[in-house]
DNA sequence: GTATGCATGTAATACGTTACATGATTGT
DNA sequence: ACAATCATGTAACGTATTACATGCATAC
């Protein structure tokens, strides 16, 4: 992989940094301690991380460097920062993150409230339930057409897949009616 | 990572080996048109990971070699693999497994069920259901109690997760009670 | 005999992990 | 003064990814 800028780590860091000033050790412990979608809090991935964003100057430390090495360092997004962050959020919602990084999409979703407001959002989350039914309905056929033949551990694992779109079908669904219940 | 022969990768590879003689592309074309769980399918991944697999002795080659290097190459298991796939699939379930890899866990079951049988599979998915449910309820009284004061996007996203254990949890005991139905 | 698909492999690169190193701050 | 903790960073290692290379088989 060529210098990917644009994985997960670094746009969650951008997230994060872009919501109040935050150092290295500050994100590390929020991903020790959070309960969700968890990234490493080792610091052998996140002060690298936050190098390459400051190389690229989507993050800069809040102070200027003042001589000692060992110190706090806060960062801030910058423009071009904040602008790769949206171009990121507004990525549409492929069948390949749906299947592979539903993960990513969570992040996806939360940061884009915050960033973008509440249309966009919505946009997002309806596109996001319409990939989720098709994927649900495509193996309920799969399974109606195969069942008879299949051994019995590989019909329970498709079945644990489609209770999983099943689920966050639904929970898209409420997301979205909530949504749409607070237009302003 | 110290070289770590029990991450996912080599113990799918063995135990889709075990299953029936397999060569590399065999593996490269299940991986790209399974379903489920996806790995790459790309050569780069899984001939390295193989040519690991050989040096621990943990499968052969199904023939003797022949001289022509570019011919098709199907591997067995050798009882030594067996031995590491069998410690792999009786591991506990962690509850770390079970909020950061689900995945993995539906390998294990899958395998699990085709090498050990009913009782183990019965015993595994009890801990699965277990450890599914506990998590469900502290994320029910974390919501509870923080609900008032949390932002929309970020209680949407525990509801989010919560749903997917609820799911999963439901699905666990349906394959357990389907799995005790089929006694003898 | 040559184009196409089958099949195995390698090289360059980036990144995450683990373990270790080191400086600063705070409490006693 | 010293220990514990805060905070940043580096080194070694393994491995996934992308792109490329190479040989065999088959059909035409």
């Amino acid at each position: 992989m060529k210098n990917n800028p644009n994985s997960t780590l670094p746009m969650v860091l951008l997230g994060l940094i872009r919501q109040a000033p935050r150092s290295g050790y500050d994100l590390r412990r929020m991903f020790a301690s959070s309960p969700l979608a968890h990234f490493s809090d080792s610091p052998g991935s996140i002060y690298p991380a936050l190098a390459r964003l400051q190389q690229r100057r989507w993050i800069r430390p809040v102070d200027e460097p003042d001589g000692s090495p060992r110190r706090r360092r806060p960062f801030t997004i910058t423009p071009q920062g904040l602008a790769a962050l949206e171009k990121w959020l507004s990525r549409p919602v492929t069948g390949s993150d749906v299947r592979l990084r539903p993960g990513d999409l969570m992040l996806r979703f939360a940061f884009l409230f915050e960033v973008r407001g509440r249309t966009s959002t919505i946009r997002f989350l309806s596109d996001f339930e319409h990939e989720l039914s098709a994927n649900a309905i495509s193996i309920r056929e799969y399974l109606k057409e195969n069942k008879a033949h299949m051994s019995m551990a590989g019909r329970m694992a498709l079945e644990y897949g489609l209770g999983e779109y099943v689920a966050r079908a639904e929970w898209a669904r409420r997301a979205l009616a909530e949504l749409r219940r607070r237009r302003r």
